[in-house]
DNA sequence: CGTCGAATTGATATCCATCAAAGCGAGTGG
DNA sequence: CCACTCGCTTTGATGGATATCAATTCGACG
């Protein structure tokens, strides 16, 4: 509709700001404007304009955050996806979890000496840049704001808990239901599913690295439940056949979302 | 030693306060003495003491906070072990992590409106409870605490992170070697390790939920590397055999562990 | 001595990993 | 327009890790 296609030109658009800036102004944010997200006084907002450092976009696979960095900054992820990784020495990676427009990326790297994971771009993003050394004068300045920096951080916390509890106890099957319904009602909550259908840009590596499966069982798997009519994919867009049924497979208890702030 | 004796003593002194509170005075927290904590003013000190508003002991095996709880107060545990963790409908259960003095209890549900998860006793407990709705008056009149409270949030995160790494990408041996570790270094920060040995109070099913493993292939997957020479039980305490080999084994890269805030 | 929960052990079934090869789509250069 | 490459996905065959079932042992406790 119109909101839509708004939202879509705005996302392309950015405005060149003084000294070097780029951005998007905070007060006009469009994000904002969804019902995803709490209201914010116009202090508030004025004080995260002012914190705002930069508005930077990157392509598809770039790193974020490096793991070990120690001079990570705080981002929020104004457009695209991301996700956070931990690899082992040999190799091997886990997907920690999915980062969606309005996320707090970095919060943990940015409060902790140094980062334990990866942060990188799933798809093409656009990031706003909150310099790390302004943290601490946010938690001074701002209570209100610095309140809502734990809640973020508590809310990303329990969906790793989500993951964990799918990867230590779900089957192939159900991981993979559990992993597709969140990620629904996560877009859903953002405005991003139109007819049951949203974009869904993880490949299958992605995908089995987030699920702690091989490739190949993914593979299988994956199409098993697409036959059996859960969902299809077409066009980098995944369709939800049947959200009960899917909710119901991966066992999920129904979770509400309520607003949740937007830093 | 003496440290260690008047530890075990401070431990089973509860000091009854006057309005029926009763408690350690937090002035002269042993916890707060230990190199693994940060130091504190004693304003931040006298305002912690001031919020807190109860000491209490319960139980191996009680709820601290039950699935679903929509009032849950913030602990600190004092001491004794506890554990988070998720439950699917069917009865499936996953432990997210473990809890020794010194943490936060219940971060999480006391800033979201409703726990995701429940906390248990593992051991005997006792707790310094801080009301839930005083959490919000912290922010406002105590950035640093405020600070050090989403620093600790961050801390539990990058611990969750490890088990979903451990989890969804070691074999049963590495996550048992991994969890192990992880223990013993965090039992070692309190000073709860001697001669290589330290308290290890979980059952099998108990390491079996946490590992994402079945109860049998847990139990021969632990008595393997016993034999094997990692590590040996005895009266309930865990020795480690050679940590180098069981570093290894789990593929742990060093991590240090810096003084952390003790709320 | 009897009981109960927890730990152990053996036998078998199943899920998932690994190996190998083929298919497919998008881009690129001839 | 075709041939080629490259990354990603799909499919089949096989082996191994882990789950499940069942029975026994062990230890704490009354």
């Amino acid at each position: 509709m119109v909101a839509q296609a708004f939202w879509e030109s705005f996302q392309t658009m950015t405005v060149t700001m003084k000294q070097g800036r780029v951005g998007v102004p905070c007060l006009a944010c469009p994000l904002r404007l969804k019902p995803a997200f709490k209201d914010k006084t116009d202090d508030e907002v004025r004080f995260i304009q002012a914190m705002k450092f930069d508005h930077r976009a990157l392509p598809a696979g770039s790193d974020i955050i490096h793991p070990g960095q120690e001079d990570a900054e705080l981002y929020t992820l104004f457009s695209g996806w991301a996700f956070r990784y931990q690899s082992l020495p040999d190799g091997r990676r886990q997907i920690l979890n999915f980062l969606l427009p309005g996320d707090l990326v970095g919060l943990q790297a940015s409060l902790l000496s140094a980062a334990q994971h990866g942060i990188e771009a799933l798809t093409d993003v656009e990031l706003c840049v909150f310099p790390r050394r302004r943290v601490w004068d946010l938690f001074v300045r701002m209570p209100s704001l610095s309140y809502e920096i734990a809640w973020l951080g508590s809310r990303e916390e329990s969906l790793i808990d989500e993951n964990l509890t799918s990867v230590g106890q779900r089957n192939a099957g159900e991981r993979i239901a559990a992993l597709v319904i969140s990620l629904y009602r996560r877009a859903d909550a953002l405005g991003l599913v139109s007819e049951r259908s949203f974009l869904f840009p993880l490949s299958q590596q992605q995908l089995a690295d987030a699920l702690g499966l091989s490739l190949v069982h993914t593979s299988k798997t994956w199409s098993r439940l697409r036959r059996s009519g859960l969902f299809s994919i077409s066009a980098g867009r995944l369709t939800l056949l049947n959200p009960r049924l899917t909710a119901r497979m991966a066992s999920a208890f129904e979770r509400e979302f309520e607003p949740r702030p937007l830093i």
